[in-house]
DNA sequence: GAGCCTCATTGATCAAGATCAATCGCGCGA
DNA sequence: TCGCGCGATTGATCTTGATCAATGAGGCTC
């Protein structure tokens, strides 16, 4: 497989800052301009939603940058966070109008959006828009049954390294040779332990042992030096593979 | 959306026990059955496997009758089940040619399977079939996603229950009038525990638990009478929508 | 700079579920 | 029919992570 597909977005137009040439090859990038439109969330003051749970979704919408969670919240205040969205990772889909989750801006989120009928039209019109929709999903998929093995077989420690690990695989620590690398947390302790099915003392705790036992260091509360990623990706139960080389 | 999308197959071919005017109207049922074979796995002895993690997969394949399970299982031997194939489900994919997890048939199961060529070809040449792909691989991603808030949040009685009652869902309890609905466990109680990230004996006390406040009955190991669906799915932190009228 | 507010950390205790260990029940073959 | 084997159940105890509670560390306003 190749790796970057996973960091590529759908669709590029014109506006976008990211492009992917394998995409737009084939692409009018003026007629994707005019179909889609740059739109902004913040994410102060808290809770900013691009969406609720069961609302209309009126758009689909790709991610071109900060991040989003998309979370449920039981009866009871009990709250999971389902998957995060990134740079490149799209919300919507076709077929169906409603979204299944609440989707928060954890972090200012820059959108470039299409409204669904256009994008159902662009998917209809476009074989290759479709099937790299079909290969994202498809990852999209494998990549929640990856989460499903940490979320229900996993120890608080192991939970803890393992979304350290895959933060770093997606949005890419700054490798500094011999200096390990630097990692933006896009998520409030909270946030993380309802990443991680755990309370946010657990969370707390497994970060401090984690630095403690020298495997990362804390720059502050939303930065991270990953000291020794092998020994943090082991800690994952995972080979370190396809990290970064520091 | 149409809840019968989730009971009807990608593709039918003329010899499929299932099949599905929608998905065939626009199909020629000689070329599918020309494409397509038919094979069969069995259960006994245990262990018999549709894919290993990391293998090869030569071909895309259409769950017909039967079930199988997806699991991971780490290196110091705990195991996660991460999802069921189910009849209609499908195994496989377009652009990768290797199982990210085992697959392993649970009872015999029978399958409608393509070469991946064969299968490519006609994911190009039938948008329909694609569009059907995609929008089952999107229902999965939910599924997936609604599976995490189980494995995160959940407590061991709720994790039973969401398992009974999703398993009512999919493969539809015989409801008979005032007596409830029966349903077959297609998995042992190891599996179960494995699904819902549990030992087996806690899994076995909250099924015991279900009995005792008489929300289930138990004719057998395999087999279960659903008592009270609504209290069951109450229990399960869902309204019991779309469940069996008993 | 004082006071406050939010978020994170740390400590003490508790409880849900894991672990270790029998025991049960049923099917099967000698 | 007896004994064996396997899966399921039940019991006793232990451990991990939850809960309850206090403290610490910035950042912000006044």
């Amino acid at each position: 497989m190749c790796r970057m597909s996973r960091f590529s977005p759908i669709v590029s137009c014109s506006e976008c800052p990211i492009r992917h040439s394998a995409v737009c090859a084939e692409c009018d990038p003026d007629e994707l301009a005019r179909l889609s439109a740059i739109k902004s969330y913040r994410s102060f003051p808290a809770g900013t939603m691009l969406a609720e749970a069961g609302e209309r979704l009126t758009h689909f919408s790709s991610i071109l940058s900060g991040c989003a969670s998309m979370s449920r919240t039981l009866e009871d205040g009990r709250r999971q966070n389902v998957g995060l969205l990134l740079p490149s990772d799209y919300l919507g889909r076709p077929g169906r109008a409603e979204s299944a989750f609440d989707v928060e801006a954890v972090s200012d989120v820059t959108v470039c959006r299409f409204e669904r009928a256009a994008f159902e039209a662009l998917l209809r019109d476009t074989p290759h828009v479709a099937s790299r929709l079909l290969t994202m999903t498809l990852d999209e998929l494998d990549a929640a049954r990856d989460w499903a093995v940490v979320l229900g077989r996993m120890t608080a420690r192991e939970k803890v390294a393992a979304f350290l690990v895959s933060l770093v695989r997606r949005q890419g620590g700054v490798a500094r040779p011999g200096r390990g690398s630097l990692l933006h947390l896009p998520l409030s302790r909270e946030a993380i332990a309802d990443h991680l099915g755990l309370t946010i003392e657990t969370t707390s705790r497994q970060i401090t042992a984690l630095r403690k036992d020298g495997l990362i260091e804390l720059l502050s509360n939303r930065e991270i030096r990953i000291a020794d990623f092998g020994a943090l990706a082991m800690e994952a139960g995972d080979d370190g593979d396809g990290g970064p080389i520091v």
